[in-house]
Formats: structure tokens, C-alpha cells, sequence
RNA sequence: GUGGGUGUAGCUCAGUCGGUAGAGCACCUGGUUGUGGUCCAGGGGGCCGCGGGUUCAAGUCCCGUCACUCACCCCA
């Protein structure tokens, strides 16, 4: 150990300094606006679970492996929220009799999960979860398609810098019920196979097929599935057809906004019809952006009363690889508008005053809190990013006049004491 | 969990054959008694990730370990 306390956050957590906090909160607020134009409403909940939540329906990986738990002093077991779905989830059961369905709901936690950091994939990341309660319309999915255009939009990002692909658990379990024949408690391992389909090679994936016990002919018809992409609907059962969500969105204008792709299937066990993901177009990103679908039995682990469910995550870490791949980051925003400095110590309080007014009309203003040289004031100012400084002078506040500067253009001219705001207001 | 790469000043990095540390940027001071950016001069900052070994001598070689990072596994 060395003499001093490390510096660096724990593991795969970060540090978010002022100017980051700036270019997020950009980003941020203009995704919430968007949120919010849409109707939904903002939420927040505890960031520790009982573990139990996420036994019932999350992911085995993520409930074996990568939970934070702990176990609090009346030997209750607690975690960390891996995600926000099952709370969520919780609070909508828990708040039946108050709510006014559909209920659209959205909110923005930070969620833990123990793994090896890697691109795109931290153990603390923070996480906009937008919701909607109280519907098996498949308007539910049309109205998420348009809102994640919306929102993909106000970060500035065109239609070739990302793909919308989206899949359905019914066609899903058809696909592999009625043409791959495989028994209904037995597709999971199918369904992983697909997910990594395009990150193998061939010779792989059939080793992996041949390994969870598929036929030669059974992995043959599944690459058929594949190749065939949306057409493979086509060759599906009426009643698989009737029970999809995205077979009805096929039939609306929505259509042109996704790419149906069967090799959408996400991990966590909770999805019952529509899933899908985001995809970054650059290759610089082969991981999906962000994704989510329908979920209409979660409510149920709560409550007997039944609650349809839609809604995805999406997670800072890849949102800020892809906006940081295509150019799409905003600039920090400067701190202070103008800066207050007195040439002498007797000046300070007439600064402070000055100052006042100034903030009185909404200008950010700082004054220096020790006495130093005017250049050295000046050059502090510049770099905080202040457009103007207001000079308080011996001479000048003799006569009740101060200096306004123009950091930008260099220009300053002498303004009477009580015109010093209206001439900063005029500069800024 | 597996494999690769990298750990030297606040940041980016150089450091030859082993001879007890350097540059640029940033920061501070002065050149200017009330004027920033440019320029000039000076200055502060280093358990060379950590521990051990070899050696007269280790930033440098060897072993271990930790961290960061990329990929894999797995999956948001």
C-alpha cells in the first residue's frame, strides 16, 4: 500500500466533474424534454431491493453473478438495483387503487452491476427507464417506436446512424415450436444461440448447436430463419401471427421506422410479446444502444390484479460511446457570466453590491475573494468563462463609475454605477 | 472467469547498453502601482502503481500483485 488513499473511484464507478456534469446534463434534459412532450411523468424509487425482485423474473446471470447484495442488520438481503424495471413494477402494483391507467411514467437511476468493466459496459451506469402501465394495444408499441425516433432526433443523430430492430417473443417461441420443432421448455438455449448468431463464425455456432442438442437439420432451418429476417413471419401459424404485438405494427405506416429481425431476443426472462433493441450503425459500436419490450406479467409477482407493461433502458455508457462516435457531444456550458473585480481592498464591498444587482437580474456573477492584481483577476475571470468584467476602481468609484470589459472583443468603456448592469446585460 | 496491451509530474508521453528522472501542455511568480489571451524569464510539483528478487547500482532485468484498457465468456 502506498502512503496516500487512492484517487480513483472504486471500480468501474466514475467521477463526473463539473464540465462532464454539463455536457450530461445537455444531453440529459434534452432527452427528458422529449420524454415529457411525450406525456410521461417522472419518478424516482430506492436504489437498495429486497433481492427477491429480481430472482423472480430478471436474469439468472444477473441474479447469480452480477448482483450487489447485502444483508442488512436485521438479516434481510438487499441489493443493489441491477435495473429499474422490477421497481417499477413494484410501485405500480403497490399504487393500483390511485392510479389513473395508462400510467406513463419515466425516471433516470443510477443501476449497479458486479461484471468486468469493458466498452460500453461500466458496474455503475445511470439508466433512463421510460414506462408505460395498462395496455395490450399494440399503440402502445407505435407510440414507443415514435418516441425513441424523437428522442434519437433531439440528441441530433439521423436515421443512417442507427437501426431500430425489433422482435417478438410469440413469433420467437413459434419460430422455434413450429419450425425448428423443439419442445416448448427447451428453447432458451436456442434463444441465446441467436443472440450471439452475429458474433460467431459458422463452424462455432454449429458447435454450439451441436452442443445443446440441436440436429443438423434443426441448425440448418435456423440459419434459413435468419437469412429469411421478416419474411419468415410470413411462414408462421394464424394463431402466433394473432398473438404478436408486432404483427399488428406491421400492418401500420410504424412499419418503415423498424427493421423486424428475428435475432432480437434480450436476456432478461420477464419479456412476453414485442422486444427490441437499438443498434449504433457505426461499427465502431457493435454493442446495441439501448432496448426493452413488453412485459405483461410483471406486475403480477405483486399484485392479482393483472397489469400490462412496455418499456426499455437506456443506459449512459452506450448513449455517450455513440454520441461520442458521431460528433454529437455538446460543449461544457460556461459557468459565469460576469465577474465583479475591486482594484483595492476598501473596494470589495461596493463589488459586492455590484454584484448583487447583477445577480438580482439573472447574470452569474462571482466577485474574487482576495485581493490580487487586476491582470491576475482578469486572466481568472477569462478562464472561468465569463463574457465580462466589471472593474471597480479607486478613481472610477470616486466619481460613481465603474469599468465594464468585454473579455470577447476587448472593448470596455466607463459606465455610471447604477448603469453597470444594464451595460452587462447589453454585452452578454 | 480467460487472454492481450499499458502503468513515469495534474494531463499526454520520452527515458538508449542497468549508473539514484525529462519534455510539451497545465499550474504559480515576475517582466506591468488599474487591464486577460501572445511573448520572455524564473519556480513548485515524482514512494517511476505496489511488494519482493538479482546486482556495487533497478524507472530499466526477473517473479508476484493491483489497477487501467481492449477482446472473450456472458449480457445490459
Amino acid at each position: 500500500m502506498g502512503k496516500y488513499l487512492p484517487t480513483e473511484p472504486y471500480r468501474g464507478t466514475r467521477d463526473f466533474l463539473p464540465e462532464e456534469i454539463s455536457v450530461r446534463q445537455q444531453v440529459f434534459h434534452r432527452l427528458y424534454e422529449v420524454i415529457e412532450v411525450f406525456g410521461y411523468q417522472r419518478y424516482d424509487g430506492p436504489i437498495l431491493e429486497p433481492t427477491d425482485i429480481y430472482e423472480a423474473k430478471s436474469s439468472r446471470e444477473i441474479v447469480e453473478q452480477q448482483l450487489y447484495t447485502l444483508t442488512d442488520r436485521g438479516g434481510r438481503r438487499l441489493a443493489l438495483r441491477p435495473e429499474m424495471t422490477p421497481s417499477v413494477a413494484r410501485m405500480i402494483a403497490g399504487n393500483l387503487g390511485r392510479l389513473t391507467f395508462p400510467v406513463r411514467w419515466y425516471s433516470h437511476p443510477n443501476c449497479f452491476r458486479y461484471e468486468r468493466p469493458q466498452r460500453g459496459r461500466l458496474r455503475e451506469h445511470w439508466q433512463i427507464n421510460v414506462d408505460l402501465f395498462g395496455s395490450p394495444s399494440s399503440a402502445v408499441e407505435i407510440e414507443f417506436i415514435e418516441l425513441i425516433h424523437a428522442m434519437m432526433a433531439a440528441l441530433g443523430a439521423t436515421p443512417d446512424m442507427y437501426v431500430l430492430r425489433m422482435s417478438d417473443r410469440v413469433l420467437l417461441n413459434a419460430i422455434f415450436t413450429e419450425i425448428l420443432r423443439i419442445p416448448a421448455d427447451q428453447t432458451r438455449p436456442v434463444a441465446g444461440l441467436l443472440d450471439r448468431w452475429e458474433k460467431y463464425p459458422e463452424d462455432k455456432l454449429r458447435a454450439d448447436a451441436a452442443e445443446i442438442g440441436l440436429t443438423d437439420v434443426q441448425f440448418t432451418r435456423l440459419g434459413e430463419v435468419v437469412q429469411a429476417g421478416e419474411a419468415i413471419v410470413a411462414e408462421l401459424s394464424d394463431e402466433a401471427r394473432a398473438g404478436s404485438k408486432l404483427v399488428e405494427v406491421m400492418n401500420t405506416p410504424a412499419h418503415d421506422l423498424i427493421k423486424v429481425d428475428p435475432l432480437i431476443v434480450r436476456g432478461f426472462d420477464y419479456y412476453t410479446s414485442t422486444v427490441f433493441e437499438v443498434f449504433d450503425a457505426s461499427p465502431d459500436n457493435r454493442r446495441s444502444l439501448f432496448g426493452g419490450g413488453r412485459y405483461d406479467n410483471l406486475v403480477g409477482l405483486y399484485s392479482s390484479q393483472p397489469v400490462a407493461g412496455f418499456g426499455f433502458g437506456m443506459g449512459d455508457v452506450t448513449l455517450m460511446d455513440f454520441l461520442t462516435t458521431h460528433g454529437l457531444l455538446p460543449e461544457p456550458a460556461n459557468k459565469v457570466d460576469a465577474v465583479v473585480i475591486p482594484t483595492a481592498e476598501a473596494l470589495f464591498e461596493p463589488a459586492r453590491t455590484a454584484a448583487a444587482e447583477l445577480r438580482a437580474a439573472g447574470v452569474r456573477t462571482t466577485t474574487p475573494l482576495e485581493s490580487a492584481k487586476l491582470g491576475k483577476e482578469i486572466g481568472r475571470a477569462d478562464k472561468a468563462g465569463a463574457r465580462v468584467v466589471v472593474i471597480i476602481g479607486e478613481q472610477d468609484y470616486a466619481e460613481g463609475m465603474a469599468t465594464v470589459r468585454d473579455l470577447l472583443t476587448g472593448d470596455q468603456e466607463r459606465v455610471p454605477l447604477d448603469e453597470v448592469t444594464n451595460a452587462v446585460k447589453k454585452t452578454l
